[in-house]
DNA sequence: TGCCTGATTGCCT
DNA sequence: GGCAATCAGGCAA
């Protein structure tokens, strides 16, 4: 192995607040090969992100924005580089990147990891041994994690839920990506919002 | 392997 | 009152 788990990510990868202001389609192509990190109290887990979607405000008729803010989609609002999670279902929570500017309500969901540290944590937390199932969809990885509720609305930039810059990948910077129709919508699901770190074997559904 | 269904809760119409 | 950016398990083939 490598180093210990937790000195494979400092302060120093952190993606920077101008990283979400690049345009949200451009965001969630750029995040694919970003770590997703939290320092949990039960302790540290981190995957890299295989699967994003880009969901926009008023010409994307599938955002959670699209009819303006509510409670529930408050934090969709906020700050970029802040979280906007949600309970969906009645039982499973989806973690989103705010990507535009305060009032304007666009976000990317991150729909799968690639487990890079904490996995036997995450094996815990998800009841499974099986490590191609422990972060292959929104559920899925927020599970993992052990991402709450509570931490909608929290800066991804200084906290202990942080998201670092891509690494070398199988010994590759660059990541190829395959783009396809966004997952579970019906309105808007001919847009190609969905990206995906091709041939990984952790999405939550085939490119 | 793949389709179908039940679980479960807050928020919007 | 209905439905939602989902998931696991059951059953058929």
């Amino acid at each position: 192995m490598r180093k210990r788990d937790s000195e494979q990510f400092t302060s120093d990868t952190i993606l920077p607040a101008d990283f979400y202001c690049g345009g949200t389609v451009s965001v969630a192509r750029a995040l694919i090969g970003a770590c997703l990190v939290y320092n949990s109290k039960e302790g540290m887990t981190a995957g890299r992100i295989v699967e994003t979607e880009a969901y926009l405000y008023k010409t994307d008729p599938a955002s959670h924005a699209y009819r303006g803010q509510t409670p529930r989609n408050g934090a969709m609002f906020g700050p970029p580089g802040h979280a906007y999670i949600y309970l969906i279902y009645g039982m499973y929570l989806c973690f989103n990147v705010v990507t535009a500017p305060v009032g304007d309500g666009q976000a990317v969901l991150i729909r799968a990891l690639e487990p890079l540290a904490g996995i036997e944590l995450m094996k815990v937390r998800r009841k499974t041994d099986d490590i191609g199932r422990l972060c292959s969809g929104p559920g899925k990885l927020v599970q993992a994690m052990g991402i709450r509720r509570e931490q909608s609305g929290v800066s991804l930039i200084a906290g202990d839920l942080t998201l670092h810059a891509p690494r070398a990948y199988r010994g590759a910077t660059e990541f190829k990506i395959a783009v396809s129709r966004r997952i579970g919508i019906t309105a808007g699901a001919e847009l190609p919002l969905r990206f995906c770190l091709k041939g990984s074997r952790y999405l939550s559904a085939k490119e």
